[in-house]
DNA sequence: AACACCGCGATTGTACACAATGGATGGTGG
DNA sequence: CCACCATCCATTGTGTACAATCGCGGTGTT
């Protein structure tokens, strides 16, 4: 997972073979936590030799970090052109946004039967943090920390298979909600996570869901998916067309 | 010893860098077979010089594959150790089949709203190879073939995350499988998949639901994945344990 | 004889060098 | 003046060398 690291890169370093296997981790743990905070742009280029020398590490371990940002989906891989920031397109959303209401759903149900105390109380945590955030006015962590506690329930879901998938697609949802939320609605959503809990600790199965359906349709109705986000919101609309033309088979992602 | 297997290299060599790119995709789909025909055994150690040697490849080659397939399920990275063909135990088992039955049941209804006609007549084809392989006795590809049966269905459904997800299942559902199933009660399953394709032709999406629930239930009870398999099946139990076993089974080609 | 410690071999992790690809650029011809 | 084409440059793809790590077997001690 990806917890909170260092100021950023302030690490051993050594020259070279410093902290063996958590490099990865961290490299990939800061980009991936700048793309959803936003302070990566979609269509942004990731050159490999230039976060390379940002993060003190040799290519390899950069290029191990954006293969797995782009399993994620957060990340594009073009063969031969380099990485750049994902740029979901509209129906990309919305197919995210379907399989994450399945995929909700089942968590829920999942987590009523097999929440602990103590995941609970982490959750409660979790949803503190998010609140600390927004009111701090940080829109990126409240973001990057309410994806987090969706992760979280998935883990007291207890089923490793759908862990692995939400986090795919919250990363994504993130991704989606930093480029097509409107206006600045606040994201009140800690309010619905924290009557949510309250539901699965009651061991309310069905009121747990209903809960959470309408927490995804709150989502949903935040952003800018229809049809006036044309005229609202341009540079997403086209940022996918300015970087890729072919349509590679690339087998990243499908 | 360093005997190269020609059937993979397709290409002439050129030493290095012949056609770019699909060498990745070539040793990761051969590994991949051999791992669900049962080839590798589960928990064999797969090295990566050897089997740089082999596919004619680099290291680096190799190690993208197996990363790949252990994103997947199908091969555990473990740090500093190496690499191993996946053992799932019967609870992980247990988690992948209900994660299948959600996902299914969310592609089988989408596959009726979207599959085209050309799609249709795709899958029939796929169960017609299907049914050859079992005729023919080769269990190995049959399993295979099953699995990507249900691939092409996700594809129809017209949801790249779903689909990407699926892909994941599919993977691990193979490898179990053919852990863990019990008998040789035939794979009767490509009656089952053509009723299934019939249901979704006529668009009828209970129907559809219904067969692939029945579906998901006869596979299910083909395992042995009860109390019984805890004597039945000693060595997938504790395989996970004995990995460094020799691999004294040398003549099995890749 | 059993346990613990230490060094050795094998294998993975990382960095780096070189080759190939694709886009950009400048020159030439229509 | 514009379009087309050949060359160049920046960036990625791949192979390989070297270093760190882990497991294992030998050796010495209690």
């Amino acid at each position: 997972m990806n917890e909170q690291l260092q100021p950023l890169k302030k690490q051993p370093r050594a020259g070279k073979a410093g902290r063996s296997g958590t490099q990865d981790d961290i490299v990939y743990a800061h980009i991936f936590e700048a793309i959803l905070e936003q302070r990566l742009a979609p269509g942004t280029k990731l050159s490999e030799e230039a976060l390379g020398e940002i993060f003190g590490v040799s290519r390899t371990i950069i290029r191990r970090a954006l293969s797995r940002l782009a399993h994620e989906g957060v990340v594009l891989l073009r063969p031969n052109r380099g990485a750049v920031v994902a740029s979901p397109s509209v129906e990309e959303a919305r197919q995210v946004f379907l399989a994450r209401r399945l995929v909700e759903r089942a968590i829920t149900e999942l987590a009523v039967q097999h929440a602990t105390a103590e995941q609970i109380a982490e959750l409660r945590q979790m949803v503190n943090d998010e609140r600390d955030s927004f009111s701090r006015g940080d829109r990126g962590a409240g973001i990057r920390l309410s994806g987090e506690f969706h992760l979280k329930l998935a883990e007291a879901a207890k089923n490793a298979p759908l862990i692995s998938f939400q986090r795919s697609l919250v990363s994504q949802t993130s991704l989606i909600i930093a480029q097509y939320e409107s206006g600045n609605r606040s994201h009140c959503s800690y309010d619905e996570h924290t009557q949510l809990i309250d539901a699965i600790e009651a061991r309310n199965g069905e009121l747990a869901v209903d809960l959470m359906m309408h927490h995804m349709d709150h989502i949903d109705s935040k952003l800018n998916l229809d049809e006036e986000s044309a005229s609202d919101d341009l540079h997403a609309v086209f940022s996918h067309l300015l970087q890729t033309k072919k349509p590679g088979r690339s087998t990243a992602k499908l």
